[in-house]
DNA sequence: TATGAATGAGAGTTCATTCAT
DNA sequence: AATGAATGAACTCTCATTCAT
């Protein structure tokens, strides 16, 4: 029975962790895990250095955590646009779109999860496909299966092909100028891969 | 004036380099340039720690040679395979072909450019812009730009194709399983970038 | 705000600063800047390697802030005895006396102090001009100047006069034989330069 | 019996020596003994890095021939102008000047003995001891012994004196500026010295 | 819960010295 | 005698982590 309110104490707990993250994501961003440094991390957080280890045990764990949460941000984030349309066309275009808004909007979650995923590091890179899949698997079900079954799209095989629009997406939604602005633009991205998936009457190759 | 002929002693040289940055590139395949390990570095290529230091000063520029080295070979490889062939379609097919043989066939190598490319340093990334400005050239030149002139291929943006087609060969080719195979087959990938530029008689959206 | 009370964290914290310049002094009195090994003085400090980079970034900025420490304490333990006497023949006494005694009491930092003044280091040199300069104005203004107006000394360049005091001090006071005497008596000294400044009617050579 | 005439191996080896002992003293003026480079040195003198080692042992031993070469100039250098006067107070007046010339002449070999005189190192400390014994004696014996006997000095100890001479001259006439010239000047050193030595009837203090 | 001093393993780098040629 | 590649001990400095307060 703990004095002062136990939801105070959790929401107190909740915000520092949410800072503390929100630290590591632009310290991440910026020098990549090996670089980053938990002292600047926690002091930017507005703490000193050894509170950090009172919510994450260690930095890895700190990472895997950020890795969670970004994952889940960023199918919210796509996931809203995407599933309010119901054309499998227009949710592939919103896929593109809405995926260049969420770098655009969160650039340094979006570095460090391309960071991470075409890393060394197997652990993070696990963490981040389990994490990821959700979003795999909206690409796969709601995109590009019913586009196929409804002869929006050609015929493609439905789950490689989400793992390569996945690839499209974060290869050139994170190519970053030194503004932080996208290089390659969205619109060119959308037109690729509509023009891809197209139904056609042409005979492959 | 060397008293062992100048020419062998040169040999020697370019030899033992040549070892140093066989062992750098795995070593950074496998850790990442920041966990890699200068003294691992040094003994796998049959030296002791400090011999490397004769070779490159610093870690950096050690990394930088081998960003340097690989682009060359990369484009090497892949420009032979590319430009035997004369039809832009058949180019950009080979394009795709020989990205992912070269994935095959240097693993390593392939890795440390994906993680450089997607990675945070900018330093590296812009010497690797720099040191493969010649491949992005190659795809823009001889298969995009004659693909739009010889009616191959609908009209799009030559340059940001371009990098377009740069980014989904590295992320797709890069993303290996456990036994180091690529995980989107080659001939998928193929398939979706000719379609995404065979020219067609469909209303852009 | 610390939980410990903010007086005692301080208090702690200039304790362990000034273990480890005490440290610090032996080890660069005994082996001289370059050879001097920072795990050896944190140890000798009665800390871990790492401590000491707790208090000065580099093993330069220890030795700086070591010049600055001994040259006030330096001059303190001058000045006090100098100014205690009236007369500018018995300041000049006393400048030589409490600068032997000076040495015989804080043997280390004096070794460190003509290490530095006669050493190749010139940012350390730097160093030690600025911190002496108290020390080469009390000469000046405090025994040669009112010494020469009051007719006690013949008329000579203060501040040069001042300079060559301090070297003539430093140089003699500073050469140890093997048990850490002073190899020049310091009667010789003060005898030598009261005969150096004496007012005699004599032409100039 | 050597095939090429043994005069000219032995002229050729001192030769090398010689631009070996050259270039070492330079690195040794501008950096220090510990921070001196071997391949510098070597490199300096014309020659690859390994050479040097064919002509002395170790870093160590050329600094210790590098003593008793400079010694021995000194001393020549010194003793041709002292000797050629006749007078004690001459001699002492040209003690002071020669002095300074040399350094003018000889910074670098200068800066050397300076550093080692009070720099921490034993062993050269001895060494430099041992080989300025000669000057020592000079001064002792052809200076101050004879301006006592001659009544031209008042009575000191002719031994210490000695060595106090010595150390005023060397700390003062290795007080470079930035421009590589004596800050306190030779005359007012040799007035100095010249009173501080001056028969008078004044009772001591 | 927050703090920050203390820790010590580990890294990159330097360089005197060796030695085969 | 001259060379310079190879060596590896030693050093400074970093920083994730621990823990007493």
């Amino acid at each position: 029975m703990p004095r002062p309110k136990a939801a105070d104490r959790e929401a107190q707990h909740k915000d520092t962790r949410q800072k503390l993250l929100d630290a590591a994501v632009a310290e991440f961003a910026e020098f990549g895990f090996e670089s980053a440094n938990i002292d600047r991390i926690s002091r930017a957080a507005g703490f000193a250095k050894g509170t950090i280890y009172n919510y994450f045990p260690t930095k890895r764990d700190l990472m895997l955590a950020l890795i969670s949460q970004t994952a889940e941000l960023h199918l919210g984030f796509m996931s809203r646009s995407i599933l309010a349309a119901e054309s499998p066309t227009e949710r592939l275009e919103r896929f593109v779109r809405s995926g260049f808004a969420f770098v655009t909007a969160h650039t340094a979650q979006a570095m460090v999860m391309v960071n991470t995923l075409y890393g060394p590091d197997q652990e993070f890179k696990t963490q981040m496909y389990l994490a990821y899949l959700p979003m795999f698997e909206l690409v796969e079900h709601e995109i590009i299966t019913p586009g196929v079954a409804a002869g929006a799209f050609r015929t493609v095989d439905a789950r490689a092909t989400a793992g390569l629009l996945m690839n499209i997406y974060l290869g050139t939604a994170s190519q970053l100028d030194e503004h932080g602005r996208t290089w390659i633009q969205p619109e060119l991205v959308a037109d690729f891969v509509q023009h891809a998936l197209a139904l056609v009457e042409m005979e492959d190759r």
